[in-house]
DNA sequence: TCTTCCATGTAAGAGGTTACATGATTGA
DNA sequence: TCAATCATGTAACCTCTTACATGGAAGA
């Protein structure tokens, strides 16, 4: 999903500024399954607008900088629509971890150890932050979403605590007979 | 994780051409946490070269085009240790079904039951596929890692199954509490 | 006083993907 | 006969990140 999308997504969620929309996607439900930075944000915003899918409104404020509040046209509900009919991509999920525990065992196999020790501290603190972010006032949806994420962190977690002392040994085994 | 490191990680595993590379990465254990293409694969590999991190032997094959097997030199093996011992950088999880499930609920809302079902069918092909991959023969971490996989295929299809009736139910209520 | 938060934006560059070009062989 | 598999590579393009620029207000 590009980011031009998850803008008009956003939007559809109600008005924001691209500062706002920054935050959902770094801190909010999304932030387990998206992200964009203001570099991408803005520019994308800026061209939403000349294409008549967004209108933008500024707003001053007391005593902060001025804001530019974005607001979805019908033009780009209908966008939205249109991309929403489209069966979406197979979630991409890139894994720096499982690359690392892969490759550890073949070039330095003490290293497997630590890496699932500090992933599994990893998830705890993860676990404990998606549940923060749960509240009463939440849209269906997004509680389903933060609850699907809480779930498939500790189904890692859990993974991870049964499996870690079966793979251990047997790295450690075929270590040696390696020797 | 860039392609060069992961070129240099799948090396560590064993010899192996760009095109080996890119089915690893496109079919094997590596398909679920990271992706790469051709125009991607080749290019860094010629670079890797290059720097002195692989070298290349021309292989030519019976009835086969020739082949470019690349093997990890030593320095090649002293930069992946270094990489490794840096901290994995996080997961990112990129979801265009949880995205399109927040944003179905705001704009089309009868789109959310076939988003989910498609989505169990989804899980349901993938965890058979991912299944079909386990041998007898695998390393320890490659067996740990598929099963991972597996592991957190089966607990998003489950989290799926029990919660759809409820998120279905919530958003039609408030569907018409709003009308 | 210093850091963090609010708020918007640009430019350069990194890092990829897609589409193309080529061509023999094997299986349906 | 037609599609898929094996096999390597390039060039154009796209998208996004990083780093920079600016500056007031609030809290520690």
């Amino acid at each position: 999903m590009d980011v031009r999308t998850l803008c008009l997504g956003i939007l559809a969620l109600g008005d924001a500024s691209g500062y706002e929309i920054k935050k959902m996607v770094a801190e909010g439900s999304f932030s387990f399954f998206s992200e964009a930075s203001y570099g991408s944000i803005y520019p994308a915003l800026t061209k939403l607008t000349d294409e008549g899918f967004v209108t933008c409104r500024a707003m001053s404020q007391n005593k902060r900088p001025d804001k530019k509040v974005y607001s979805l046209t019908e033009k780009g509900q209908r966008a939205l629509t249109d991309q929403l009919r489209k069966a979406p991509g197979p979630d991409k999920n890139r894994s720096e971890f499982l690359a690392a525990l892969l490759f550890a065992e073949a070039v330095s196999p003490d290293r497997v150890s630590d890496l699932v020790n500090e992933r599994i501290e990893d998830h705890d603190t993860r676990i404990r932050s998606l549940e923060a972010l749960l509240a009463d006032d939440m849209s269906p949806a997004s509680r389903f979403v933060l609850e699907y994420g809480v779930a498939m962190q500790k189904a890692a977690l859990s993974y991870l605590q049964n499996h870690q002392d079966d793979l251990l040994a047997q790295i450690t085994n075929s270590g040696e007979a390696a020797e």
